[in-house]
RNA sequence: GCGCCCGUAGUUCAAUGGAUAGAAUAUUGGAUUCCGGUUCCAACGAUUGGGGUUCGACUCCCCACGGGCGUACCA
C-alpha cells in the first residue's frame, strides 16, 4: 500500500473515531509538504472543522495526536493554520525503497482478460500528402495515450482509420495521369506519400491557373468553379472510383500503396504502431445503413429533397445532415460505419479518439448519434481533443506553403542533436554508427518531449532551438541525466559494489525527497490515465531529475567509504534510472545507456 | 450573430478549490571544477479587467475585453 493511502485510511479512522465523521479515505489526497515547513505529507483538516466545532489549529492537533499514537508511519506533526504537516517515520522510508526497488515493472499494472478494452483512434491521415507536424502531435500524443491506458491495466487496440477516398484523391490521381509521365518513388527517387503530395499541388497550381483565366474571362468565382474542366474531370474519375471502374481502382490502388510505404517508414522512424488499420474505403458505405436503420426506428428523418437529417435540438445541438440528397454519405455518416464496423471486430467497453480540436462539434454530435443508434460506448466516447502547434514564425498554412513536413521536421531535429552532440564532444570516441543512434535518440526525443509536455488542449509554440538544450525542461536534458546514472552504475558494477545493504541506514533529507517523488509514480500513472494526459508524466519525470540532481549534487557515491550509505544511495540511482525510462516509455521516448 | 475552447513572469510551460501562484529559459550575482562537462544557491519578474460564491479562487458562476476553432449537403 502507499503512503498516501496509508496516511489517508488513518486519517479517515481519526476523524470518525475523534468526530464521529465519515470521510471515505478516497477524498482525502495527502499533498507533499512545501519546503518551508518540517514534515513530508500534508493533510488538510478544514472539512472537518465544521462537523468538530473546533478551531483549525485544533483539530489539525487532535487529528496529529491520534495519528502518532495510532499510525506507526506517523512520528511527528505541527500544525500551521489548518494544515497538518506529517513527519513520517524515518526508517520507514527503507521500506519505501525496498518496495519500489523489488517490484518488477514498477508503477504498472498488468492487464487481464476481464481489463476493460479501450481503443484509441489516432493518426486518421488523408492519403494525398505527406504527414505534417499537426499529424505529429496527434501520433505522439495517441501512442503515448494508448501506453498510459495500457500501464494503467487496460487492454488496449491502437486503430487508425485512413481517409483513402474521395476527390482530394482523385486529384493527385488526375495530376499523376496528366504530368507525371509515368512516375514512380523510383524513377523520383522520393518517398511515395511525397510523391503524391507533390502531384496534389501540382493539381491545385493548375485548377487556380485555370480560374483565373475563366474569372478574368468574365464569369464569377462560383461560376469559374463549377466550369473549371480539370475539377469536372475529377469529378467523373470519382464517379467512375465508387462505380468501381477497374481502371481507376487500379491506379488508385497503386498510388496508395506508395503512399502507404512513405507513411510506414515515417511512423516507424516515430516509434509508434497501430494493431488494426481501417480504411474508409471499406467503411464509408456501412454507415448509411445504420442511418437508413435509424431512419426507420424514427430517430433521423427525411427531408422532401431526399436528404436524411437528425433532429439534435432536443439535446441543445442542431439538425444534423447525414445523408445528401444524392443518397451519399458525408463524414458523420463514414464515422458511424466505422463505428460499426469496430464493435463488430471488437467487444470495445470505451472508444477514445484523438482529433484536433476543430472538431468538437462534430464529436458532441457523434457520440449523441451512437448512443442513439444503440452502441454502448457511444454516450461517453472520449474526444481527445489538442490544440494546434504553431511555429515561432507564425502559423502554419497549407494555402500559403508553410506547412511543416513531418519527415523534413525528425530529420532536421536529428541533425541537429548531430551537430549540437559533436559541439560537446559527446560522440567522441563512438563508432559512426553509435553516434548517428544517438543523434537518432535525442533528436526525436526533444521533439516528442516538447510536444507531450504541454496540456494538449492548448495551442502551443513548439520551438526547434528550444525543444533540443541539453539544459532546462527538455527530452535530451532528461536523457542525459539518464545517461550519466547508468554511466554510474557502470562504474559501481566494475568496482564491485554491491547494492544489498540500502535497508539498514536511515536516509538523509535529500535522499527522502527522493524517495518520496518516487513513491509518488504509481498514483501519477494512474492519474494520468484517468485524466488522459501524458504532460503529467512529462513533467513528472522532469521534477524527478531535477530532484535526483539535488541529491546527486552534494554526494561522492562511488567515493562514498560506508559500504551501507554507498549501497543507499547507489539504489537510488538504480531505482530513479528504472522510474525514468519506465515514464520515459510512457511518452513513447527511448533513453540511452550512453551519450 | 450563435456555440465551444483558451487567456498566468520578457518568453515557453506548471498549479485534484488549499499555505507566500511553481519550473525552465533569458538577465544579474555567487558556489563548485567533481563519479560525466549539462551541477548547485540567490536575485529579478506574472494570474487580462470587474463583480459574485466560501474558512480559502488561477481554478467554480456572471459581465466585459483579447485570441483560436466551429457554425447544416467539405473531410
Amino acid at each position: 500500500m502507499s503512503l498516501d493511502n496509508i496516511i489517508a485510511q488513518a486519517v479517515s479512522r481519526a476523524v470518525k473515531e475523534l468526530y464521529g465523521v465519515d470521510t471515505a479515505p478516497e477524498s482525502i489526497v495527502p499533498q507533499a509538504t512545501r519546503k518551508e515547513f518540517e514534515g513530508n505529507m500534508t493533510v488538510v483538516v478544514f472539512p472537518w472543522v465544521k462537523a468538530a466545532r473546533k478551531s483549525p489549529e485544533q483539530v489539525g492537533q487532535e487529528i496529529g495526536n491520534w495519528l502518532v499514537d495510532n499510525e506507526p508511519a506517523v512520528n511527528r506533526f505541527n500544525v500551521v493554520k489548518g494544515f497538518l504537516n506529517i513527519v513520517i517515520e524515518p526508517t520507514y522510508w527503507n521500506t519505501v525503497l525496498r518496495h519500489i526497488a523489488d517490484t518488477a515493472d514498477y508503477g504498472t499494472v498488468k492487464a487481464t482478460e476481464e481489463s476493460p478494452l479501450v481503443m484509441v483512434e489516432y493518426s486518421s491521415p488523408n492519403t494525398n500528402k505527406p504527414l505534417h507536424l499537426g499529424h505529429v502531435r496527434n501520433n505522439l500524443l495517441g501512442f503515448s495515450l494508448s501506453e498510459i491506458l495500457k500501464a494503467c491495466g487496460n487492454r488496449v487496440v491502437k486503430t487508425n482509420i485512413v481517409n483513402d477516398r474521395g476527390i482530394h484523391i482523385c486529384k493527385s490521381m488526375l495530376a499523376w495521369q496528366k504530368w507525371g509521365n509515368g512516375a514512380t518513388p523510383e524513377s523520383a527517387g522520393k518517398k511515395g506519400d511525397h510523391l503524391i503530395g507533390d502531384f496534389y499541388v501540382l493539381f491545385d497550381k493548375h485548377y487556380k491557373a485555370e480560374l483565373a483565366e475563366l474569372t478574368a474571362g468574365g464569369m464569377s468565382q462560383e461560376e469559374a468553379e463549377k466550369a473549371s474542366p480539370l475539377m469536372q474531370e475529377a469529378r467523373a474519375m470519382l464517379r467512375r472510383w465508387e462505380a468501381k471502374d477497374p481502371e481507376v481502382r487500379k491506379l488508385w490502388e497503386t498510388m496508395n500503396s506508395w503512399v502507404y510505404a512513405g507513411f510506414d517508414e515515417t511512423y516507424r522512424r516515430m516509434g509508434v504502431d497501430f494493431d488494426k488499420i481501417y480504411y474508409e474505403s471499406d467503411t464509408y458505405l456501412e454507415g448509411k445503413e445504420k442511418v437508413l436503420e435509424g431512419l426507420e426506428k424514427g430517430i433521423m428523418y427525411r427531408k422532401d429533397d431526399g436528404s436524411v437529417w437528425a433532429d439534435l435540438t432536443d439535446a441543445g445541438l442542431d439538425h444534423k445532415l447525414l445523408l445528401r440528397s444524392d443518397g451519399t454519405s458525408v463524414y458523420m455518416t463514414q464515422d458511424i460505419g466505422t463505428a460499426k464496423l469496430r464493435f463488430q471486430d471488437y467487444p470495445i467497453d470505451k472508444m477514445v479518439y484523438v482529433v484536433g480540436n476543430e472538431q468538437n462539434y462534430h464529436f458532441q454530435v457523434l457520440s449523441l448519434l451512437l448512443d442513439r443508434l444503440g452502441f454502448r460506448w457511444g454516450k461517453d466516447l472520449v474526444h481527445f481533443s489538442y490544440g494546434m502547434v504553431e511555429l515561432p514564425e507564425g502559423k502554419m498554412k497549407s494555402r500559403e506553403g508553410t506547412v511543416v513536413d513531418a519527415d523534413d521536421l525528425m530529420d532536421e531535429m536529428v541533425g541537429t542533436a548531430r551537430e549540437v552532440s559533436r559541439e560537446l564532444g559527446k560522440l567522441d570516441g563512438l563508432s559512426a554508427d553509435e553516434a548517428e543512434a544517438i543523434a537518432e535518440t535525442v533528436g526525436l526525443g526533444a521533439l516528442k518531449y516538447f510536444l507531450l509536455k504541454v496540456d494538449p488542449r492548448k495551442n502551443m509554440t513548439f520551438n526547434p532551438k528550444e525543444s533540443i538544450d541539453f539544459n532546462g525542461n527538455t527530452g535530451p536534458f532528461i536523457q542525459y541525466t539518464y545517461a550519466r546514472i547508468r554511466s554510474v552504475l557502470r562504474k559501481a558494477a566494475e568496482q564491485g559494489f554491491a547494492i544489498s545493504e540500502y535497508a539498514t541506514v536511515v536516509p538523509n533529507d535529500k535522499e527522502i525527497a527522493l524517495i518520496q517523488r518516487l513513491a509518488d509514480f504509481p498514483s501519477v500513472v494512474s492519474e494520468a490515465g484517468r485524466s488522459y494526459s501524458p504532460a503529467l508524466i512529462a513533467n513528472y519525470v522532469y521534477d524527478l531529475v531535477k530532484e535526483y540532481n539535488q541529491f546527486y549534487h552534494d554526494c561522492s557515491i562511488l567515493r562514498e567509504e560506508d559500504a551501507a550509505v554507498r549501497s543507499l544511495r547507489l539504489t537510488l540511482s538504480d531505482v530513479t534510472s528504472r522510474v525514468i525510462r519506465t515514464g520515459m516509455g510512457l511518452l513513447g521516448i527511448n533513453v540511452p545507456e550512453r551519450m
